[in-house]
DNA sequence: ATATTGTTTGACATTTAAGTCAGACAAATA
DNA sequence: TATTTGTCTGACTTAAATGTCAAACAATAT
């Protein structure tokens, strides 16, 4: 039974991405994801079976993706504070693409208590502590858990864009002015994580 | 046709609030709601007509309720930076008890373009803006836009409480480890604004 | 060319959630 | 006590979303 890539499987994941990580809209149904994605409902249920099982198959995607882009970074040899840069700049562009990637993970846990399937703390993440720790020790950066460092630098970076809605609602910005912002953040957070 | 008060209206709305903002099941059924209350699903549709109603009403009252107590920090008479480590201290008890109520209403924006009721940026926030400005002039704070020292501080307050599964999760952290992380953060934060 | 087989579709069935309504119940009032 | 009136409930209706299936279609192989 060699399959004939017709390149649809792809586009519904693509899609479902797409509606889910970037438009945020959680509750899509598979009839919405067809509609955009241009095909009948059923193919999903051919190529996927149920929608619980696209969805399964889009988040382990997205999660693999992430981990290894991320990875990439933190395991590579530059030193530290260039390697922080690199991270915020690598993980700035993945959030303005997928901004609700996290938030979507995190309402499939609370709805469904879904867990991941990686159990141990990844080897990169170990890695990472340590470098953190080797930076606090050298006085590059405050005195704190390492993972609260780590908390800090993915709260500057990531909430920003998660909550972009409702700060273009509250403060009436255009979507040109939130870039430039963005842009201005960049500096600021290497500013704020080192001491 | 005086009403009887019964305590059921409010029952349902802080059920609902309790289910949607701290528990952070978003696509809740209105029977999922009525069996947390212990009340028939029905008495849903006599208190609140559909379940939009509902979901409008309590929106607008933990809009209300933040904004109430918000505002209360923002305007009082402290010095800026004992009025930044009380608003820490405010906002963090609030995203403790509702950590998933800002996501909530950005997933309503996405799915159903919701609109917040008030238009103009409050007074509390123009307030506050001047007197971020102020500390940058004063040298207390690294020169930015007030809007991004906004940023920073509920950035750094808000995304743990947010992402809490995910981390718990990835670096399999207990709930009192938690508690201690989040403690140790109301510092770090602190020095983290301030230069 | 024709058969085979993977892919796609639309009609139908099933399931689940929301909303309506008549009547039961209980608290206030006459 | 009897009546009124607000509150609550369960059975029913309607609406919407998921899933199944037989048949149509199209690419590849014989």
């Amino acid at each position: 039974m060699a399959i004939r890539d017709t390149g649809t499987e792809q586009l519904i994941k693509d899609t479902a991405k797409r509606i889910f990580f970037s438009e945020g809209k959680f509750n899509a149904t598979t009839q919405d994801i067809a509609d955009a994605a241009g095909v009948a409902r059923t193919v999903i249920n051919y190529y996927f079976r149920s929608k619980d099982t696209l969805f399964q198959q889009v988040l382990k995607d997205a999660m693999d993706d992430m981990k290894l882009r991320l990875d990439e970074v933190l395991l590579s040899k530059l030193p530290f504070k260039k390697k922080i840069v690199k991270f915020i700049d690598v993980f700035s562009t993945e959030l303005s693409e997928y901004p609700y990637k996290e938030t979507f993970m995190i309402s499939e846990i609370n709805a469904h208590g879904f867990v991941m399937p990686e159990k141990e703390p990844s080897k990169a993440l170990q890695f990472f502590f340590n470098e953190i720790q080797q930076a606090i020790d050298r006085g590059e950066i405050r005195k704190m858990l390492p993972v609260n460092f780590m908390l800090n630098l993915f709260s500057l970076i990531a909430y920003p864009l998660l909550t972009r809605p409702l700060f273009k609602q509250m403060l009436e910005i255009t979507d040109i002015k939130f870039e430039q912002l963005m842009h201005e953040r960049k500096k600021i957070i290497v500013d704020m994580l080192f001491t």
